[in-house]
DNA sequence: GCAAAGTGATTAACATGTTAAGTGATTGTG
DNA sequence: CACAATCACTTAACATGTTAATCACTTTGC
């Protein structure tokens, strides 16, 4: 009965701001959807002890060879603290080798070893099988159609001023 | 010319498993455009010292009313943990109460506070400004196939059978 | 040259995500 | 009615998200 009796509440009322229906907001709507397709792929990397980050990390570094550490943020679309730490592991692991740039020794460029890539090799085939998966079931027109409207709607929300949080307040007039 | 030249090595060749182009898979791409919208909220947010999860909270509390610790992490979608973590905090912001169940002494009810009311009031219009400049911006249309996609996803993948990372794993014999 | 400003990367500090373990309360079964 | 199983919630422990500060190195201006 986990999911039989609801609450009967109901309220709805409390707030006097209408507002969007809340579970219908479009970043709830992001969120969750995009934790219905992790959750079919968390499985396959916790086998292999790897983080849905770690794995963007191999991933990016088997596509793109060696890369410097910025790039990789921006790729992985990680933030640089998180990434450093992460690194770090993974350097442990000896997934990666980080080298440092002659030129300019602030920078350093990673790699993937060939241990990371036999590891990618053993995840990907399960990865692949359930993007497959996935993509007969919901229709390969529709998931095209889903991502272009992403695409489109990143596109036009980077188009769009960022408020600072100041808004109009009062005193900058 | 932090991003004009691009990394030389150009490889892509580095891995045997072509793989769908990393950037593009469906999880980067819900992660990137959720992200894109998020970075509207946050300064607005920010503001007023709310994070975006305490805010999910308080708005689904002013959307229901009082309600059970479980039934709000379902919707505010937050995993337990996170959940007490937060109403901790919150409660010791008076932005929330939480009271026992005489009947059921393991459950308690939330409910948001008439200083946490005013909060909201206080952020919404901004939230609500913002969310109308994204529909301009994007179409009200697009937007709403953009949701319709996003749930019949969601749908497919619930009914999608979950792999236990198991596997058939051929070599475990 | 050299001090100041700028840049790439890391560390620090705190909040959340995630899984596992713990705590107290309740329920079902013998 | 004892008592093991279950349940609601919390804590614990570790990884990541996020912002600020720091460190090392480079570039700039004088």
């Amino acid at each position: 009965m986990t999911t039989a009796s609801k609450p009967r509440t109901a309220a709805k009322a409390a707030a006097k701001i209408p507002m969007r229906d809340f579970s219908q907001s479009l970043p709830m709507s992001l969120l969750r959807t995009r934790e219905s397709v992790m959750r079919h792929f968390r499985p396959s990397l916790r086998a292999h002890d790897l983080t849905e980050q770690q794995w963007r990390i191999l991933r990016a570094l088997a596509a793109s060879g060696e890369i410097e550490v910025t790039e990789l943020a921006r790729v992985a679309f990680l933030l640089g603290p998180s990434l450093s730490r992460i690194l770090r592991d993974l350097e442990g692991r000896r997934l990666i080798e980080r080298r440092l740039l002659k030129a300019d020794l602030r920078r350093s460029v990673v790699s993937i070893t060939s241990k990371g890539l036999k590891l990618i090799e053993a995840v990907a085939p399960t990865s692949e099988a359930i993007y497959a998966e996935m993509t007969k079931r919901f229709g390969a027109r529709k998931l095209s159609d889903l991502q272009a409207l992403l695409h489109e709607l990143e596109a036009a929300l980077l188009a769009m001023p960022a408020a600072d949080g100041a808004e109009d307040d009062l005193f900058d007039r």
